[in-house]
DNA sequence: GTGAAAGCGCTAACAT
DNA sequence: ATGTTAGCGCTTTCAC
């Protein structure tokens, strides 16, 4: 027995139009009616029923968040900043797990959510779906995508400096002394893992280093993959002085089979990862990682959705934003 | 110009409930008109309004979820495996975090969720809206609690046989020859610290132990907390052999202390934490665990809500289910 | 097997 | 300042 707003009118004397407009505040109500409206919605613990309000309104108060696996520390600080942004303007986070950079799951994400009126959508695109992607923007849905940068999309994009990141720290390897160096990377053909490389290769190639192609190595982003990887460059013929890896869960499985060979960091080979995390401080020796502000991504992609959401802004913006780099030196680099 | 299901019924030439017949798999439709209506809804890319739907049927596809910071692993995990399941079911997830453990947001979401007509909730109650819940749950709104049993609530729940994983971790250190054993808590008052708690006092007592009040220290559950509380053991006159922290936060940032202060693990003192992470095996010397299945808590949650939702269960049922814990030796304890 | 029509709860244009 | 009413897009009862 749902009371709505016919039942708070018919107690208070008023019509529905009046309720509603003191529900909304959108039309000024003369005070006595106001109270004696409030007073009965009090009572009756009236609440007004979201999914018709959208239903008029074409539009709900929920934004969808399409991310990598919401279990990794990277895509959870990303989805909390967005969380709590979203929240203090009232609206709620869809949440949809993509960490198998599937195509077709992230279509399917897309209907259901364009289907479901979401207000706008946040998405780390798998870069597969681009030109139903421009259709979904061009019809209006506001979209804004994060971490990966789609050629020939229009969409407005928060990422990180990855190509310059990479060649940050790299960089600082070669400073260091060392000159053959090894790079465990995530998937070939997704953006971010490509312009990591990039800035790897352009490093060596300003220090006047060959590259290696045998020093190169790309799997999937977990650690089991980080594990597999660094196996194989200790047991190259030649196996590298160092090793920089693309992300924080690959650093993790590479430096686990870096204990179990009995290997030394730094004295036998050197380590830096991208991207910092809680843990990399109590390992021994710490770990040197190309470090960026993780939640800006976040705060700064919902933030340029709900000025779009808000503005009712439609223009066909393709702005870029690109998150700082910055070096964190502990221990694991000499 | 959005299409809707008026749209396909002109160009189909049937009328607009046939075409809801067809969408919904409903009643039999003859095959030579489903087909029509069909072709039409491919060639105009229809997609049916799930905010209309939910309106007529007083139902979404939306579960919420109001959790813990969903940037500590353990909520994390629980959160990804509730969404998996709840995605094969074609439900969505509306994420809403409450880390501080505020009554008030607690109370926010649950009405904001009401509101949004959520086919149901999965709660990690802060514990203090009981009366509130129960009139929720008892007005046909279907709600899990996970992580901590209320009193006076009936309600299903899952959660953690916290008692019994203390008792075995701090029996295995008493085992083990340590006498004077910390424990560095969660919050005192909140169900899950206060069941760790029990189980720790119960070991010490069932071996002749003391229990110190000096020696229990409690705060919040993040790492800052567990590096001042250990600095306080470290402080105390007589401080403790052995430390056991009651998640991984607190045991992060007891190590860090430890490091810090030049102790040694497991010879100066011996450390044992709740719940298990992939960083414990990398550190030096791997963490010694209580560990336990935390995707286990959802799945469970999720399969009980669903079951409650897709049976239209009504029945005011109390069911507690408790996933059961394991220790995992390894270097940090003697 | 199919159609007509009521109605879910709300907002907003229009009328008074 | 307030009321009347149409209509958002859908499901479902009832009638044929």
């Amino acid at each position: 027995m749902n009371v709505n707003i016919r039942t708070i009118a018919e107690k208070a004397k008023v019509s529905v139009a009046t309720v509603s407009r003191v529900i909304n505040n959108s039309v000024k109500v003369k005070t006595s009616t106001k109270e004696r409206v409030l007073k009965v919605i009090a009572d009756l613990d009236y609440e007004v029923n979201a999914v018709a309000r959208s239903l008029k309104l074409n539009r709900t108060k929920n934004i969808g968040l399409i991310t990598g696996n919401i279990m990794s520390t990277y895509w959870s600080i990303i989805a909390r900043a967005i969380h709590d942004v979203a929240k203090v303007h009232g609206y709620n986070i869809i949440l949809c797990c993509n960490d198998d950079e599937s195509p077709e799951q992230e279509y399917k994400y897309l209907t259901v959510l364009k289907s479901s009126r979401v207000a706008g959508i946040i998405l780390v695109p798998t870069c597969r779906n681009v030109s139903y992607l421009q259709g979904l923007i061009d019809s209006g849905i506001d979209i804004i995508c994060i971490d990966r940068k789609i050629r020939d999309l229009v969409c407005e994009t928060v990422l990180i400096d990855d190509e310059q990141g990479a060649y940050q720290g790299v960089g600082y390897l070669i400073g260091r002394g060392y000159t053959r160096i090894g790079i465990i990377n995530g998937p070939s053909g997704v953006h971010t893992s490509d312009e990591r490389l990039k800035g790897y290769c352009r490093a060596l190639y300003e220090n006047k280093l060959e590259v290696d192609q045998c020093l190169i190595k790309s799997g999937s982003w977990k650690q089991e993959s980080g594990q597999e990887l660094m196996d194989d460059l200790l047991n190259l013929t030649k196996p590298p002085d160092a090793v920089f890896t693309t992300n924080i869960e690959l650093a993790l499985g590479a430096i686990l089979t870096l204990k179990r060979s009995g290997m030394r960091i730094p004295d036998d080979i050197g380590m830096m990862a991208f991207s910092d995390y809680e843990w990399t401080k109590i390992i021994e020796p710490p770990l040197s990682v190309v470090d960026f502000s993780i939640e800006s991504i976040g705060q700064r992609a919902i933030e340029l959705l709900l000025s779009r959401i808000e503005n009712e802004s439609t223009a066909r913006r393709n702005t870029e934003i690109r998150i700082k780099t910055k070096l964190k030196i502990r221990g694991s680099t000499l």
